[in-house]
DNA sequence: TCTCCTCGAGATCT
DNA sequence: CTCGAGGAGA
């Protein structure tokens, strides 16, 4: 039966929960749940905290037992799955899930829910292991361990879900620390498109030179996203396009540095503006400094 | 240039 | 699961 899970997001959320989950083995199939926890974030600051043990219907065996520290002997207390999940259904609401290699507890929870009728987890969802890959892919491995080594967060009582959730807090945090003050991007198919943005305003001053105008990019900007100008852009009242036409106005011009294709070249698009350029077209080529001039005030 | 495929390789979760 | 490579077809 297939999961009718919500998407994977390459994004640094500001309101997110923190999930963990602690089972008897990793198949979800076959293993269950003994240990949920989640942390509630909002603007980027910690709210809430949810956690409980999970009874299984069989006894774990010892490997799990020294692995997590959860014993037999505690979840001969604890509540079973019916009990437990429910109020983690309602805690967990629509957040944007976040966690390390996070399909593995969704998959638990989300079967979970099905099997107790409890609303579906579609919720969308941050994978902190695939944000690594592209934030440290000099790294080796990276399991939560080597993460928090390499960024020095304490992990102590690493295998109980909620020092888990905890550590992944501080590892995303470092994530996001580290991409945004790099020239890195998601790579293309991720990216937004134009279309996908629009203005967060309403409100334009109508003498800007941006006012009314189509800009499109091209390269690697080093101080903001793409979808960061293009959003900044549209604040202003102007356009974007994915692809220069005769009516683009601007053509903002990055760095063609780390593009494999054209390696300090001409890009497609440059190319195309000069094009159109000579046929007599106003379009305007700005390099980077002068779009930030531009959009300073 | 762009998008949509398929393929195999490699890694992580308990 | 996700990624990159490589091919097909605009």
């Amino acid at each position: 039966m297939k999961r009718n899970k919500g998407k994977n997001l390459l994004t640094f959320p500001d309101d997110f929960c923190l999930v963990d989950v602690e089972t008897t083995g990793i198949d979800p199939e076959y293993d269950e749940i003994i240990e949920i926890g989640a942390i509630r974030v909002r603007n980027g600051v910690q709210r809430d905290r949810f956690r409980m043990l999970v009874k299984p219907a069989e006894p774990i065996d010892e490997f799990i037992e020294q692995l997590t520290g959860i014993t037999n002997e505690m979840l001969a207390e604890a509540l079973p799955l019916k009990s437990v999940l429910p109020v983690f259904r309602t805690f967990l609401g629509d957040d944007i899930i976040v966690g390390h290699n996070i399909n593995f507890d969704i998959n638990f929870l989300y079967d979970g829910c099905i099997a107790l009728n409890l609303p579906e987890i579609s919720n969308d969802f941050v994978d902190t292991m695939r944000i690594a890959r592209f934030v440290i892919p000099e790294l080796e491995h990276h399991r939560l361990k080597d993460l928090c080594k390499h960024y020095q967060v304490e992990n102590q009582h690493a295998h109980r879900a909620i020092y888990d959730c905890e550590s992944t807090f501080e590892v995303l945090n470092h994530l996001k620390q580290d991409f945004s003050s790099s020239v890195m991007d998601w790579p293309a198919r991720y990216k937004k498109k134009a279309k996908d943005l629009q203005a967060q305003t309403d409100i334009f001053d109508v003498t800007h030179p941006l006012y009314g105008k189509q800009c499109v990019f091209t390269g690697t900007l080093s101080r903001m996203t793409r979808a960061e100008a293009m959003q900044i852009v549209l604040n202003l009242g102007g356009t974007n396009g994915d692809n220069l036409s005769k009516k683009t106005d601007y053509l903002v011009v990055g760095s063609t540095e780390y593009s494999a294709n054209v390696k300090g070249g001409k890009t497609g698009k440059m190319k195309k503006a000069e094009d159109y350029i000579l046929k007599g077209c106003d379009i305007t080529i700005l390099s980077e400094s002068a779009f930030y001039d531009m959009i300073a005030e």
